[in-house]
DNA sequence: AGGCCGCATTGGTCTACACCACTTTGGCGT
DNA sequence: ACGCCAAAGTGGTGTAGACCAATGCGGCCT
């Protein structure tokens, strides 16, 4: 599911000619689900591809990279829905807060999405939790002096949280949500670092150009007994950003 | 081509096989890959679809989830290649020699220039020592098993460190040389990573092409003293690198 | 020699249709 | 009333074939 393809919104104007059907699809099903409530249903496959006389195909394409962008609910037999906008928290952990605060600017986040989903074989492995076992994933913007930098992705398995979803209210933080709720203390986590180039979706968010060079940064945390407890992927503007690590202790 | 027998749908799924035909595409691929030097052409879709007689809607669908998942990259015009797996570097303070041997890789250096200058105001605060003094700047091609990997440019103050030049040879390791020859001890260091894109020279030397991302890294070194000893830029292929780091006691 | 152009090849978009798997609903039989 | 189950409707998988867009190569023309 989900094809790289060209921009989806912004402008892209350097490129106005032959715009893909289900970009424009796309497009007015992004202005409907600005008008919408979330968890509403959207109109049916075959519904859509009636009304814009395009091929199911092509509707399935818009509605697949929809949902990869985390705009849309699919379940079979039942519909497609408008993702739940849901509640906000921010989380403290790395050093994000900290890193924008020594350097005098004011950090924020803004949650896109909160929603569940069933966890494919390697998210599965990452969370200690069976393939296809319910995991809560929140995707979140940061930014500073709001201005964007970064999009966050953390995926937490819902069997272990249960009722994560109802403890998370806007300003709340994820790791004290954790800790007073289900008396989550974290213990260490693993990060990898990389470079990738950003994704229409990605760029829409952070307002930066498709194919801007992103930091994409991976973590792995751990309660104090080596449980795993999340997930996280961001991604950083590769413009904006940059990591600072501390190391002690030569290793040879 | 050919053949198509089972127009009529109805058998096909004779044996509680779930698996849709794109999955066994898919691990036939991802079987392909793991014998497959990186960046080697996959089969084009239509001999795929052919070979393994399906249509190329669905090996589009197998290739596309692959090439979200970063296992492969398709062009265009070109054709779709296996991705180059990243190589992991601990972010530790310890030399590329022995990252390189823990992962099982075969690493070289190959000393591009060694050559003395002036240090300019700014590395000059950063060596501890006054503007213009002496510095040796090392620079050198970082390899893994032969293949490039990342340009390393070294400064070191050379009134702390004299006839440093004398004990470079082929092979060694600088780390070693400042221990044994010198009584140096790193203490620890502060490392950044950012972003950059390659230029022509560093794309040449890389084998990469000119704008390829690149992972910019500096470190500061110090003695376990708290002395400043090195200041290092290392360039490395983004599409080749990522950087690893563990984290202990995470904040609040 | 140098440059331009067109063709072959590859991935990208799209159609129209068929059937499968899952969920909900409503009617039928008890 | 109640329960079961078939029908209807939804998304999921799959086919065969068409044309578009980008790339690269080879040959033609100057």
């Amino acid at each position: 599911m989900l094809e790289t393809s060209p921009a989806t919104g912004v402008d892209a104007r350097t490129r106005a000619q032959r715009e893909p059907k289900y970009w424009g699809l796309k497009r007015h099903l992004l202005d409907l689900l600005r008008a919408l409530p979330p968890g509403s249903p959207i109109p049916t496959e075959r519904s859509l591809a009636a009304e814009f006389d395009v091929s199911r195909t092509t509707v399935r394409q818009a509605l697949a990279e929809l949902t990869v962008e985390g705009r849309l609910l699919r379940v079979q037999g039942k519909g497609t829905f408008a993702a739940e906008p849901k509640v906000a928290q921010r989380l403290q952990l790395s050093s994000y807060t900290e890193d924008m605060k020594a350097q005098g600017r004011q950090p924020s986040s803004r949650l896109i999405e909160a929603s569940e989903m069933a966890a494919e074989a390697e998210l599965a492995r990452l969370l200690g939790v069976r393939a296809g076992a319910k995991v809560l994933r929140l995707h979140r913007l940061r930014l500073a002096d709001g201005e964007p930098m970064a999009i966050e992705t953390t995926h937490l398995a819902l069997g272990r949280f249960r009722g994560l979803r109802r403890y998370l209210a806007p300003g709340a933080s994820l790791y004290q949500v954790l800790r007073e709720r289900f008396g989550v203390e974290m213990g260490h986590a693993e990060e990898t670092i990389e470079t990738a180039l950003a994704s229409p979706e990605e760029a829409e968010l952070l307002g930066a150009d498709i194919g801007l060079p992103m930091l994409l940064l991976s973590r792995h945390s751990f309660d104090t007994e080596g449980n795993p407890v999340e997930w996280v992927r961001s991604v950083y503007r590769g413009d904006r950003y940059k990591f600072v690590a501390t190391l002690n202790r030569p290793a040879d």
